[in-house]
DNA sequence: TTGGAACTGGACCGTCCAGTACTGTATCGA
DNA sequence: TCGATACAGTACTGGACGGTCCAGTTCCAA
């Protein structure tokens, strides 16, 4: 590796962490040219303003994140236990997104939506809207298939993706990383939440 | 009314609108005393550090904002119809919560969460905390009346509070207030998510 | 080995901002 | 009416920070 691309992934790592720790403003160049043992003139070589290195890395940990939720799950046309499925979804879900890069990276993005909105409507999309697309498309299958009653497949994605999240992210934007539930607590509510979407969403009820 | 009164709620006045557009670091004492038609040193006459007046402000809001939520719902022990109740309920806050003054606050002590840990945790002790605990003695009284199923109701209210939520204040964390629905929204996602518990906690399912 | 690109370290510029100091004026209670 | 207090306006201090500049050094490919 050039000892370009060396100092190139440094200053990106030492930005990347300075960032999401202390956010945008609370961040200077100097800081983060000392923690990549780097001179503030290296920085600016690579990244033309605090700005452009900003919205490179947010772009970034935001791709990370995304890629490590949504994968490996088996078709959801080859299931029969509908529970099964949906909570080794919420399961996986859980112990993606409740881990400090994410909750930091949250952070950042929702202090900084007024002075980048672009950026907040693009972690949004990547995001949260994934998480609904995703769970959207695996409802409509069930209810095709007969497993569940599920008339409106989007609207019903929406309640039970944050029935599964909303109260871990929420509780760790205010009281922080050390309040992110352990993993045996996180099973634990995503067993509860599917279960009281699917008493629900049963055919007879 | 004393001068003295009359200025400092102008001062009170002028920061919150400041604090809660931009933050704490991108908003500046000047700004704040313009907008006050006071002087610099006249704001400090009355509040002795930015950070102070900003303390100030944030509990100001936040006690503002609560109060306007959780009041005024009828006894859940004179109720028979639960479906009805409940759906008053969500759509009460809802109304109450979804408004740009809230949002603002929210995106404001997250920002501000690492900077200032005490204010986020009163701000969720005093905001979320509140909405959980109020409806985890409705959902108990209907459990202990018969009129639900409800063995965990803590843990219900956790899921139902953000069921009825979570999706919208999430929508306008990243994409801004223009995104808060309207009431007629309101209005229904209030009955589709109190629908959504009442069919999983009826007797007999 | 050599030439150029990348780098260091630090000085430097312009700007912004919290908080103070000072001068003169308006307000108000006794 | 008089004295104290609050006030406006403005200049100022001290420090932080984004970004630039420069002189001298290190790295690396040809």
């Amino acid at each position: 590796m050039k000892q370009f691309d060396k100092k190139h992934l440094a200053i990106l790592d030492a930005a990347t962490t300075a960032f999401l720790r202390g956010g945008y403003l609370a961040t200077n160049m100097e800081q983060i040219a000392k923690a990549a043992s780097v001179s503030k003139q290296t920085v600016y070589k690579h990244f033309a303003s605090k700005e452009e290195l900003f919205l490179r890395i947010v772009e970034h940990v935001t791709a990370r994140a995304t890629a490590s939720s949504y994968r490996d799950m088996s078709d959801p046309d080859t299931v029969n236990d509908v529970r099964a499925y949906l909570i080794a979804y919420a399961d996986r879900e859980l112990a993606a997104l409740l881990v400090p890069e994410v909750m930091q990276l949250r952070r950042l993005v929702i202090s900084e939506a007024e002075r980048f909105p672009k950026l907040a409507q693009s972690f949004y999309r990547n995001g949260p809207q994934v998480g609904f697309d995703t769970l959207a498309q695996i409802l409509e299958r069930f209810d095709n298939k007969g497993l569940l009653h599920v008339p409106e497949p989007r609207r019903s994605a929406e309640i039970l993706n944050w029935m599964i999240l909303a109260h871990f992210i929420n509780r760790a934007m205010f009281l922080g990383d050390a309040a992110l539930p352990d993993r045996t607590e996180q099973r634990q509510h995503a067993q509860r939440s599917v279960q009281l979407f699917i008493s629900a969403h049963s055919h007879g009820t």
